[in-house]
RNA sequence: UGGGGUGUCGCCAAGCGGUAAGGCACGGGACUUUGACUCCCGCAUUCGUAGGUUCGAAUCCUGCCACCCCAGCCA
């Protein structure tokens, strides 16, 4: 658990604080109110963070609330997945679970206290019908020819909503407020509609389930809910939300305060698109490594403390933003780098012959698991005759600041020997198949001649004891900005609506190479970095003997960068 | 044209009348048996804009501009 010790604040913590001073509020209580419809993503993590942070903060409670008042959205496969989810960042709802559905009683008897009170009333409009009756942005709208009921005929009808007696969409019970408001939602809001669907938590028990509107609220009352933190667009409701409040007579009453929810660039972070992704099998499924739901996240290697640390760093606040994923893939580097086992792999191999070296003589090497951790303990890898390096790693035609090998150039094989190339054999197109080096003997890492420089070092592996194995190399989903083509009238796409033109072809790529056997020993879950290749995660779907990995993120390469300038 | 919000460095984001924090990105240098990491150094005379108040404003006032959200019996 982290985050109660910072020192970092923001705007929301601020308030809190003076509701506290002031003695508005005595121990603070916040909730988590996912609906569960869909898997946790990046996003959610902000509100987690924003939720339970809060809590964690000012020593407080969380409750994590399913937030399930409509049935036709919502599975219960998503409630074990959500909490799966929020355990795995590290959070624990200490103020306990629950469902909006266990409400539902509760509910119902507020809404006929509030037809008691003349405050709700049972319309027989069709939605069509009201739609036309609630005005416009810019002009009124007008009262339903159902608004003056008496509250007995009201009872009665809404009792038998409940009863089942209409079907749907025939009845709805409204919050009689002003359909003059200039805020849309104060114009007499729907409260409950019917909806014959079993409920996956209440089952066949409601026929009439409360919107969201008048549920939440209540729901945060009878929680003792102090803040309640949701996102921007729910501003215009905070009105609808004090009213329902205050309606209920209820001795407490929840501060809701508005943050602006988590954008990341080259990241789909729609539930409905990512929907899309999986059903049109664009990805492989919800926790797809390249997906940004926690689960897709996870199974890419990511550790819960580095989306912890991105979501803290990105920051809370109103103005709406998008955070560059270059930060998230900083947050991620920086916290793999400290507990990533060091380990070699070449990815796309080319062969090295040493021609100095004995045939069938091998050595055993000793290396470090981390320049850092010597707790981290060392390895052993076999060196001989016979080794890969990467094809990257060599150019038959160098250009100027290659520090890598090339004919006649020597560099350092991390924690062996400096080799030189001497011979270059290639196949009948002119690619390198097989370099002919020579190994400097005197210069054994950690030897008398080690401490010769040269200007590259580069990773290997033993030809014969490595183990084959398969990376899986992951981009981005969506393009950059700048590859969002223009319509005919000049303006560029909206990502939201062709986010499907700018998917990225490259986002997979599976490559095979051969490992060092420690690898071939590692653990769904283990996190590596292989030398300047980047980070890696064994990934849950490895089968013994030729290994999965995952890369979850990529080194800086100002090689790299400097090569594409030029 | 109604209402609710937001506009501070390429991207986030502090700042709350006393003279622009920090992070990411970027550029330069040192170090390096991972061109990584680490380490220095640089990076907003200016806070959407135009006025006003003040000894003094990003912070207060007024006008204007831009962007986001709202017309579900979704959440």
């Amino acid at each position: 658990m982290q985050d109660a010790k910072s020192s970092r604040t923001n705007f929301i913590w601020e308030i809190v604080q003076q509701d506290i001073d002031a003695g508005r509020c005595e121990r603070v209580h916040t909730r988590l109110p996912p609906e569960p419809n869909g898997w946790l993503h990046i996003g959610h993590a902000k509100n987690i963070y924003v939720n339970a942070g809060t809590a964690l903060r000012f020593d407080g409670l969380l409750n994590l609330r399913f937030d399930d008042t409509n049935p036709a959205k919502e599975e219960q496969e998503f409630v074990d997945g959500i909490q799966n989810d929020i355990r795995w960042l590290g959070y624990e709802w200490n103020g306990g679970l629950f469902f909006g559905s266990s409400y539902f009683g509760q509910c119902y008897d507020l809404a006929e206290k509030l037809i008691r009170d003349g405050k709700a009333y049972v319309c027989d409009l069709s939605q069509e019908k009201m739609r036309e009756m609630r005005g416009t942005l810019t002009t009124p709208g007008q009262n339903s020819p159902y608004r003056d009921r008496s509250a007995e005929e009201n009872l009665d009808l809404f009792r038998r909503m409940r009863a089942g007696e209409f079907p749907n969409g025939t009845r709805v019970l409204r919050a009689k407020i002003d359909m003059a408001s200039p805020n849309i939602n104060m114009r007499d809001p729907a409260l409950y509609r019917i909806l014959h669907m079993p409920h996956h938590q209440t089952g066949d028990a409601w026929c009439i389930y409360p919107m969201y509107d008048f549920a939440h609220p209540i729901q945060d009352a009878l929680e003792g809910i102090t803040h309640s933190m949701c996102s921007l667009e729910y501003e215009d409701h905070r009105p609808l939300y004090d009213w329902v409040i205050e309606a209920c007579a209820f001795p407490n009453h929840p501060r809701q305060i508005e943050y602006a929810r988590l954008n990341l660039t080259r990241t789909i972070m729609s539930k409905r698109y990512l929907r899309k992704l999986v059903e049109e099998g664009h990805v492989a499924g919800w926790d797809d490594p390249r997906m940004p739901t926690l689960a897709g996240m996870r199974r890419r290697g990511y550790r819960a403390d580095a989306v912890r640390d991105f979501v803290e760093r990105a920051g809370v606040a109103k103005a709406d933003s998008v955070v560059e994923l270059a930060l998230l893939e900083h947050c991620v580097r920086e916290d793999l780098g400290d507990v990533a086992a060091r380990a070699m792999a070449v990815l796309k191999p080319l062969k090295v012959v040493l021609t100095n070296w004995p045939e069938g003589h091998t050595e055993t090497l000793t290396l470090e698991n981390h320049p850092d951790h010597p707790e981290m303990g060392e390895r052993a890898v076999t060196f001989g005759r016979e080794l890969y390096i990467e094809q990257d790693d060599f150019m038959l035609d160098p250009p100027k600041k290659f520090f890598r090998l090339f004919p006649g150039g020597e560099v350092r094989l991390k924690g062996a020997y400096i080799i030189r190339c001497d011979e270059v054999e290639t196949d009948a197109d002119g690619n390198p198949t097989v370099l002919k080096c020579t190994a400097d003997l005197t210069s054994k890492s950690g030897g008398e001649g080690a401490a010769r420089k040269v200007k590259g070092t580069l990773h290997w592996v033993h030809a014969a004891d490595s183990v084959p194995f398969e990376a899986r190399l992951y981009e981005p989903l969506l393009n950059d900005e700048d590859a969002v083509e223009e319509d005919t009238e000049g303006d560029t796409i909206p990502e939201k609506k062709d986010f499907i033109a700018r998917l990225n072809p490259q986002s997979m790529q599976v490559v095979h190479g051969f490992a060092e056997p420690a690898l071939g020993q590692a653990q769904p879950g283990d996190k590596f970095q292989f030398l300047r290749v980047g980070y890696f995660a064994m990934d849950p779907d490895s089968k013994p003997g030729r290994p999965v990995f995952n890369r979850t993120v990529s080194l800086k390469d100002s090689w790299a960068k400097a090569a594409q300038q030029a």
